[in-house]
DNA sequence: TGCATATATCAGTATATGCTCATATATTAA
DNA sequence: TTAATATATGAGCATATACTGATATATGCA
């Protein structure tokens, strides 16, 4: 009980390791310079695979990876249209933080 | 001028260089566990380098190391008291992206 | 000055990450 | 079924990252 008492703070202590390992997963996805330009380009739009690596100058199979990556994540989901696959974002906590550092980033 | 036009609109196309480096590491230094755990704890109060290897059972040079990382991103700040360095949290809005993302993560 | 304490730094190692090429899978249309 | 297109996956490589033990630096005090 005394141990379920420093869980149930948020603060004060130290977090169990579900919600470290959830934590430092989420803004690992956010951490890396390929993953914020995708996510950056689906913030108003859906877009294939293809279009994702042609806008960019990225390999097809560097963007399958890093959506991969997103997915399991929940970050990004997609729809499928014939063989096209059609991604787009999933996580709007997410999205509303990266857009907020990215404005912030931007005054500097 | 089509090329200032695109950089100043902050999505649509790609972000300049300048940008996604800052922000990729300010989301790449949330995305580790061993510096979320420091920032918890950093949360409401200052600590030394040795209350955090403490409390966090982690060796000194890790916690030092680790928070050389949070410093030179301006994460944390110190102050001197005789040879002892106390620490704590040096931007708000990090801070409050971490807590929001912890709260967002316990419900899981 | 000399010693003790607190922190920083260095170098080595193990692991994680990201990119790429080659190939596999899946869907559509002929 | 076969070909064409779009995407996914696997393996290898190079780099980045995190931790650790040993050592260096810095401050305060006797």
């Amino acid at each position: 009980m005394e141990n379920k008492e420093e869980q149930s703070e948020i603060h004060g202590r130290d977090l169990d390791e579900e919600t470290l390992f959830i934590v430092s997963q989420t803004f690992k996805a956010l951490g890396d310079p390929t993953r914020i330009r995708i996510l950056n380009l689906l913030f108003d739009k859906e877009l294939s695979v293809n279009g994702i690596a042609e806008t960019l100058h990225l390999k097809q199979s560097t963007v399958s990876h890093q959506l991969r990556f997103l997915k399991n994540l929940r970050l990004v989901k997609y729809r499928r249209d014939g063989t096209t696959l059609y991604y787009s974002h999933d996580d709007e906590h997410v999205m509303h933080m990266l857009k907020q550092t990215i404005e912030h980033a931007c005054h500097h």
